[in-house]
DNA sequence: ATATATTTTCAATAATTTTCGAAAATTCAA
DNA sequence: TTGAATTTTCGAAAATTATTGAAAATATAT
């Protein structure tokens, strides 16, 4: 397969991925180009490759700077600017990782707290399966925060020898 | 907080956070209410607690069944059709990550080993740096899919106590 | 300062996804 | 069989989300 097909195959599949994990596709399809990407590139770049507007080229960049993926680049002597992604996949997920857990995790966890002591008398079935469904989804969540952190400050070295030590 | 407060709110966030995953509103609030429903439920109490169309309930119903996070349950004597969800969360993830895994994992790696092979010079640096991350996503990857193959098979107790021992 | 290049905003439009609802199909008891 | 109850399908409408493009704002060079 040559190059550019190849490139375009990654960029294509990249967006639609993105889909399934409630990111547009503009957006993954700009973080899998810029992915690829040997040096930075400008945002005329990324509209021409992708054949997206202007105004949306620009949106979807600055959303990839707030999530953490992709940052600006000033060259020296040039008046554009230029924009480039993490390379080291590891540090990428661990981006992903922490800001899904902030925006979503943490409130979720926040909201079960609230829910758990729900008024009623335990022995009634119904109060009794909401609460026991609430703390047992509460009691994974808080574990899964737990687990994320140590992820998030590891080493993939590290993280990843100690998981396959367990899992063979 | 009372009871039907409570069941409404959670309802109405799992909603909420199955946006977040690809996952429309409708079958996570349908999801939401199966689980923490005492008792098998109808498409017709769904309609109603949801205030939602037939149609709808209906075809979500379906598409959590396919997923296997809801089944159909026949009550002697009665003609409709009654739905209840599994209450243990630690089967529901796995379920969840087994199908996942299935729909969006395997092929991801199953297309990075095609574009892994691309031709060229691999002195030329726009080929070096395709190159290199296609491994890089794909060897992740595949670590990935070993562990949650492993967590797929394992025992909450074992999986979990395994995992707090490694990240205290 | 002024002109020029570049980025950002945002209202309008387009595309996509979700939902409805009524009709068709199916199931089952009599 | 028939007919009532129930489920499923599917085209159209509504709602939501993504995209455009042109104007406004900002930055930089002369």
């Amino acid at each position: 397969m040559k190059l550019t097909e190849a490139k375009q195959q990654f960029i294509s599949s990249w967006g639609a991925f993105g889909t399934h994990w409630g990111i547009n596709r503009t957006m993954a399809q700009i973080h899998a180009l810029l992915l690829i990407s040997s040096d930075p590139v400008t945002q005329d770049d990324i509209m021409d490759e992708l054949d997206i507007s202007r105004g949306n080229t620009n949106m979807n960049i600055r959303e990839l700077i707030n999530w953490g993926l992709v940052e600006r680049v000033l060259i020296p002597g040039e008046r554009k600017e230029y924009f480039t992604a993490e390379k080291d996949i590891w540090k990428v997920v661990k981006q992903i990782v922490k800001e899904r857990k902030k925006r979503e995790l943490e409130p979720m966890l926040q909201l079960l707290d609230k829910l758990e002591d729900v008024e009623g008398d335990k022995r009634d079935k119904n109060v009794k399966t909401f609460v026991d469904t609430i703390s047992s989804i509460k009691k994974l969540g808080r574990q899964a925060d737990k687990i994320l952190d140590t992820m998030i400050k590891a080493e993939e070295s590290w993280f990843i020898s100690s998981l396959m030590k367990i899992f063979k």
